[in-house]
DNA sequence: CCACAACCTGACCATTCGGTCAACATAATT
DNA sequence: AATTATGTTGACCGAATGGTCAGGTTGTGG
């Protein structure tokens, strides 16, 4: 049985592994196609194209464009879940909050591409991941409104309605990847470099952490 | 001659006016359309629906679907800028912030189908009006970081990044726009009510005039 | 080595979309 | 009233797209 399923495991692993490295390179693809184009104006061809495969073949782990798109989604939702960590076991608003400013930032830099899918789907109504909004995103922000409020209660920060802090926080560091193209047109047509991009983030943490009065 | 331009001026009324009017159905139809669908995934057909003309007709009065957009999108940008006003003959940045985000916020409420068209024009690399980015927006970032900065130096406010500022203002009040169905989702799938908006409101410059050290 | 399963892909199809056009209707001009 | 200019529309077309499938190749277990 052990040496069965030993077997079993190593032998699967060739199948597994082609399996496994064809559907990131789809989905790393099909990240940038659907951001750069939106869920219309992508095509399976494009995405077949700059993943390096024939279409059928992404016909063939993942059965329709949607599947596809919806796969995507989720894997942007779910890197955004695991940012709010350092949120959680902070003594106060000033690490709690300036560490969530640091965590998103660094989302918007190194996922641009997937925090731009996420926007346009919502933008559009979130016609694939609502159920999404409505329960995992809903308790999300509870919990965390609830230790806000909390910070509040304990004198640690000033009163700010906490719902419309957290989309505060969400508005300014997704900004930075949703419309990074216009900020890199401001910038004379170039990125911002590390040091901008740090200038950046403090420049949030500042305003926000002042702003509620923990400065 | 007088009389001539007269006449003239009197009959064309009628023929000016239809084109007028169809023009404006239309591009009301478009906006929400493309808000709701993308450039990629709106249709000509559905914006003739929604517009009460068949599809020629809108092809009589715009030659492509891209001329239609652009028109779109120009008359958004030109809202924008216009919302400014407030901005410059401020005596200082508790009027002139303040004003501004006022404007914004409102904005955002009563044309929200504008603000995600920019948004998606501006993520999908503003293919249509680059060349406004570079000119106008450019000019007009420059003036408005110049008082932004004047401000500073008077020691009318704490010293922050004038750029960074204007980025955080643009994130906050547009992402009541282009997010609204996720706070509408998170608000138990209700719109946001006046009291609502008016909280809103006053906790962006609460947050930010307190961040730049005017209260 | 054989048989089975998983993987791959060129060719093909039905549908949809942006755009055209000829014929017609209405308003303006002479 | 006749003519011209402007506005209207159903029918149509070529191109592109999402998706299918049969037949092939490669890996896997016995």
């Amino acid at each position: 049985m052990n040496e069965n399923a030993q077997v079993s495991r190593i032998s699967k692993g060739r199948r597994t592994e082609i399996r496994r490295e064809n559907e990131r390179v789809i989905l790393d693809a099909a990240e940038k196609v659907f951001a750069e184009a939106g869920f219309g104006g992508a095509t399976m061809q494009l995405i077949a194209d700059m993943a390096g495969l024939p279409k059928a073949n992404l016909h063939y782990y993942f059965p329709t464009k949607e599947a596809l798109y919806r796969q995507v989604v989720r894997n942007i939702f779910e890197i955004w879940l695991h940012a709010a960590d350092s949120f959680d076991d902070a003594p106060g608003p000033v690490e709690g909050i300036g560490r969530y400013i640091e965590a998103k930032m660094d989302i918007s830099r190194r996922h641009p591409h997937g925090s731009k899918v996420w926007a346009s789907e919502v933008m559009h109504g979130a016609p694939v991941i609502q159920d999404y909004l409505e329960t995992t995103l809903r308790d999300w922000t509870a919990g965390r409104m609830a230790v806000i409020q909390r910070w509040i209660d304990e004198g640690k920060m000033a009163p700010v309605d906490p719902r419309h802090l957290l989309y505060m926080l969400w508005a300014m560091t997704q900004h930075y990847a949703d419309f990074g193209h216009q900020i890199e047109t401001l910038n004379h047509g170039r990125p911002l470099s590390d040091a901008q991009w740090h200038e950046a983030t403090e420049t949030v943490k500042t305003v926000i952490l002042r702003g509620i009065g923990v400065i």
